[in-house]
DNA sequence: CAGTAGGCTTACTCGCGAGTAGGTACGCGG
DNA sequence: CCGCGTACCTACTCGCGAGTAAGCCTACTG
């Protein structure tokens, strides 16, 4: 059934519960990524869902704990992506990770508000849930070492890997951002520039060379 | 002349306004970097910086203007420390780039609060000041990518100098934040496993090199 | 068809924080 | 010793936004 609001806008009625959370979450995002979430407002969330402000309250609690369901949605969604691209990309340690950074490269493109919550809001918040999206990063982290350590065992890789992984989630991320000046890239030629900065460089040392600073 | 406030501290009075503006900066930097830019509050940082709320207005203006000038002094500070380690490194690319890595990376050890105002909290707002950061940011992506086209001026080089530029910052930025928790690692320590990663690298690319996707 | 439960709303309270009005103290030049 | 400007303060206003009270409407259930 339908019905028309003060504007005359035409707003659906009694939907199922699932339903409106999903509009909910899905305007959270929106604007947390658009105003950060401290001036993002949940009259304005509200509004966007095409709902009543209660309503958000009965179904996803304070705004603490919508941005943090926000954050949970969206962290889940990006490393399920991620993993389902290294999944299917058989056992070469360069190729698995040539999957990863395509399948990553390709969420941020298709995601962008979703991209934006994720690194730049959760990251810049102290508060309690600032830590989901911490150990979604780290668990990324994590992902990428143990990638990198597949690659050899030797003492020198061993030593620098979760640094690495660091750094290289980080050109991956700042890189993302430096993609969204330049549209005309496809994920894939994002993904083949981070590809060959880091392989060739890990390719190195993987076989003992380094880089030494002069005397 | 002293006096005693509310609270019996002793407080000093009648300061030259140069002394009080330092003053007022560095407590905002403090709560900007530690409470992010909406929750810091003006009361906050006046209380911090140990003066009355109208004073900060009239002396820094508005929380805009307070910010902006804090992300202004901060990034300044930065970049000079970045020009002045690269200034006295002879002209190989490679030397230079590694005293760029030690400026940055010695900064960011010795002015935490200065980095977490500007990696974090300025990139986050979208209001007009984000732009005096960005600009900045900018001016450290072209310096970097000047560096490298000095490496080599192949096509290949050319093409991936910028997006490898911004990727190498935000390698940085990342890496940066990796030491914070790993606080046992010399700045210099730090600075070497970036420039282990990226230039083996880009010693690969510059000389033609390059990683292929299998087909 | 009465009862009820859940989807949904309007219309508030209330505290916090940006920004200000309107002064008081103190030093300095005459 | 008298202005007078500048450093500085207390004590407000006022709007915005988080969170809530109190109920309305309708689809199903027995």
């Amino acid at each position: 059934m339908r019905t028309n609001d003060a504007a005359g806008r035409v707003r659906a009625k009694r939907l199922p519960r699932e339903v409106r959370e999903r509009q909910i979450l899905d305007a959270a995002v929106g604007v947390f990524s658009q105003r950060g979430y401290h001036a993002a407002s949940m009259d304005e969330i509200s509004e966007v869902a095409d709902i009543s402000k209660p309503m958000v309250y009965a179904y996803l609690g304070s705004k603490e704990d919508l941005f943090a369901a926000c954050i949970r949605r969206e962290a889940t969604r990006l490393m399920e992506a991620i993993a389902d691209g290294v999944s299917g990309a058989g056992d070469r340690p360069d190729v698995q990770l040539w999957h990863g950074l395509r399948a990553f490269f390709g969420f941020v493109g298709e995601y962008r508000d979703s991209w934006q919550v994720l690194h730049r809001q959760a990251s810049a918040q102290g508060g309690p849930f600032a830590q989901e999206l911490l150990d979604m990063r780290r668990r990324a982290v994590s992902l990428v070492a143990a990638l990198l350590l597949n690659t050899a065992d030797s003492e020198a890789a061993t030593l620098h890997a979760d640094a690495m992984a660091a750094a290289l989630v980080g050109a991956g991320e700042s890189l993302a951002d430096w993609w969204l000046d330049h549209p005309e890239e496809s994920a894939g030629a994002v993904a083949a520039r981070l590809m060959n900065l880091v392989w060739m460089g890990f390719g190195n040392l993987v076989e003992g060379q380094m880089w030494q600073p002069p005397k």
